[in-house]
DNA sequence: TATTGTTATACTCTATAACTATA
DNA sequence: TATAGTTATAGAGTATAACAATA
């Protein structure tokens, strides 16, 4: 399953705008090396990135809080399903963050068994923080690139979504 | 090693070779907003990468058996110390890997209060594989993309890198 | 006496199993 | 009877404090 691009690429380096350096040029066509090389970058960005923020919550905690925040009001079954753990635990998670007032909890209207989570507006201050603290150590990072280098980037960004939303299998 | 271009790039798009669709193009100059994408990407990126592999190691030991292998021979305390955990922690880690023969230790030949732990042949072997999943996860989503993605992927690895590496600040 | 690592103990997190309440 | 969630209990994982061995 690994194959084949099929493409072979033209190897011919394609007149760009000089905004690339020829030493620093990769292959696009080994895709095994831009594999490896991707992966001990994404490694290590995502580490930096979870070192900015110290919130308190545990990462099922800090998990849970954002799941509950991206899908609006929703059952205690369904948050357990998504974040891929068991009912008792989301039942001591859930009861955590809203000891901390992060979220909140009402019965169901039609069927009162089920428990539906929301997060209060503190619980959406603190993810924002978060979310903030991390942009901004991001952002310094990128300013301190030179400008050619903050093309480049610019200009992958769209890729990596493509990277991480599409399914090639 | 920076090279800075020193290029005042006008934000007016260069010529280059086709390779970025022009409706893609972000701006370059939107540090805040390139963070806040690349936030997201990156901490998803990474998520399915860590979901690609289970190696029935506990995020720590597999962490310290990674730091093990890279450092080479390195004491406890040592150990300790690079993976941010107290010393009572780090026997027990190191003890688990030890059963599963992923680890050896011996004592210090001029100090034999210290213990010096090394990766065996079969722990090596396992972050290889571990590592080869992920690429090969990886590489099947790159073969996937078209020849423009590709190429842009290829020309910001390094910048990637320097965002990790280097100190704006 | 100082340092390296281990043992004793406690707390948090998460899981399975048994239970309560609603449908 | 079936389903949503909770309580009871157990097993990892990690921390601090007290200890043993070596320098």
């Amino acid at each position: 399953m690994t194959t084949g691009t099929g493409v072979s690429a033209s190897p011919s380096p394609p007149a760009d705008g000089g905004e690339t350096p020829a030493h620093l040029r990769v292959s696009a066509t080994d895709v095994g090396g831009m594999a490896a090389h991707l992966r001990v970058s994404v490694t290590r960005l995502a580490r930096l990135l979870r070192r900015q923020t110290d919130t308190g919550l545990s990462p099922s905690q800090l998990s849970a809080l954002t799941s509950i925040d991206r899908h609006g009001p929703v059952t205690l079954g369904a948050l357990a399903e998504r974040e891929q753990v068991a009912p008792p635990s989301i039942t001591k998670v859930v009861a955590k963050l809203e000891e901390r007032g992060l979220v909140t909890r009402c019965a169901g209207a039609t069927d009162r068994r089920v428990a539906l989570v929301s997060t209060t507006s503190t619980g959406a201050e603190l993810l924002a923080e978060v979310r903030q603290r991390k942009d901004m150590w991001l952002a310094a990072r990128i300013a301190g690139l030179d400008e050619g280098e903050r093309r480049r980037l610019a200009d992958a960004l769209d890729v990596l979504d493509h990277l991480t939303g599409r399914d090639p299998i």
